[in-house]
DNA sequence: TAGCATCTATTACGATTGTAGGTGGATTAA
DNA sequence: TTAATCCACCTACAATCGTAATAGATGCTA
């Protein structure tokens, strides 16, 4: 389990980390939209889980609370995101670009920047 | 439950309908590679959990097999997909295209046809 | 028409996810 | 020091998904 499937709670509470730095249970929890934010516990529980999945660890303790981290990165968790997503789509990219055009999900500024991205990247790899 | 959230192998079977048409159950299984094909029980079971999501229906009897047709789109599945995807990004377009382009999943190529795509149907909304 | 093949329908089970309650120990504020 | 909080840990439970076996009905073939 290198990479593991992170549900959409799970990332949430993954993005706390990589956005906050290590944090306790109830700073976790806090993250979250008041409406409709998810019981201590329930953090609680997904926290665990996640320390299962090795996906984060108890870094430090304050007081009787554990301060935790991310073990896994933004980047590596999405990666296996988009791989899962693709997977969905049968592994083509085209239908998913033409979804996301056709949804108004993606403007002429994403593709302009996607475009950049592309550019500079092809670029460094020349150069590496 | 409008659009109901379909899961992988759920997207499979409808594929299979979407590209062959009103299908019987034992054709909805062959249409998996031999290498890991679900049992056929697996695939009925499968086939009457969408009927339950009304994702699909019996549309007649052949002998006394049904034979069951698509009732949501294939547009309107993967609309719910990219929506369900996008929400893991919390909604941010740009990490989502960094990813893909980063991952190499999105080449030159495909940026292009984005392109070329936005500007159509642009023109189009503007016709109309 | 007897038997075999095929389908339907029902039932089961483990894993995962989201949800959270309860109990008891630790901290802290008065 | 004692009461109010806060936290950790354990347990539970329903829904969904993937997996499939079993049993009973139906249809096809020799």
């Amino acid at each position: 389990m290198r990479l593991p499937k992170l549900s959409k709670l799970e990332l949430q509470i993954m993005d706390a980390l990589w956005s906050g730095g290590p944090l306790a249970i109830r700073e976790i929890q806090e993250t979250f939209p008041q409406k409709g934010r998810p019981a201590y516990t329930t953090v609680q529980t997904m926290v665990y889980r996640l320390e299962v999945k090795k996906a984060l660890r108890r870094a430090r303790k304050i007081g009787n609370a554990h301060i935790f981290e991310a073990l896994i990165s933004r980047d590596a968790a999405q990666r296996r995101l988009v791989d899962d997503f693709l997977g969905m789509f049968g592994g083509r990219m085209q239908p998913v670009m033409a979804q996301l055009i056709e949804a108004g999900n993606l403007t002429t500024k994403d593709v302009a920047d996607a475009e950049k991205l592309l550019r500079d990247l092809s670029k460094k790899r020349r150069d590496a």
